[in-house]
DNA sequence: AACAGGATGCAA
DNA sequence: TGCATCCTGTTT
């Protein structure tokens, strides 16, 4: 199995295309991940992380592997992996699920609905008991790349990345 | 096609 | 103190 940690260490563009096809599972519900979309810091004005760390996007600068969870719009949560060195911001969106009997989770609000996550997952270190757990696919899929949605600045970069399928 | 719902963070 | 925001279900 590829090694996740050397993954996760990599720009967030670059892991947000690999984790295509990695299974994601948390309690009792998993799913194969077909749409992630990549963030940044400094030179990504989309990002929480763009005007630096804050008591909600500091996660964002800390060690990979961490989960980031966030409210928006005061409603939906939307679930978050931290990638990127210790110092560096990075993430990458959990936006699309494909689930085994085929059904498709398709939006970040939904992905954390079906999933049952919440804040009160925000801050944890995944593959632990109490965290989600991820498994990458052997392969790379192939995929498109998109500008991300519901962002008004920084659309110039294509990092919306979703499976070919 | 428009909007309610309402946490977070920044500008004013 | 106001307003824009990494969204979605419901109502025009």
């Amino acid at each position: 199995m590829p090694a996740l940690e050397d993954l996760l260490l990599k720009p967030a563009p670059e892991g947000a295309k690999r984790l295509l096809g990695a299974t994601l599972s948390f309690q009792e519900r998993h799913g194969q991940i077909i749409e992630t979309e990549a963030y940044r810091g400094a030179d990504d004005p989309a990002s929480h992380a763009h005007k630096g760390p804050t008591p909600r996007s500091s996660i964002m600068f800390g060690p990979p592997g961490f989960t980031y969870v966030y409210l928006i719009y005061g409603m939906h949560h939307c679930l978050n992996i931290v990638t990127e060195p210790e110092g560096t911001a990075g993430a990458i969106l959990i936006r699309g699920l494909q689930l085994e009997d085929g059904t498709l989770i398709q939006g970040p609000g939904r992905v954390c609905s079906y999933l049952g996550i919440t804040r009160a997952l925000n801050g944890t270190q995944i593959n632990t008991q109490k965290s989600l757990s991820l498994e990458l696919s052997n392969t790379p899929v192939p995929h498109t790349s998109t500008p991300r949605i519901g962002i008004k600045k920084g659309t110039g970069k294509l990092w919306r990345y979703v499976s070919a399928d």
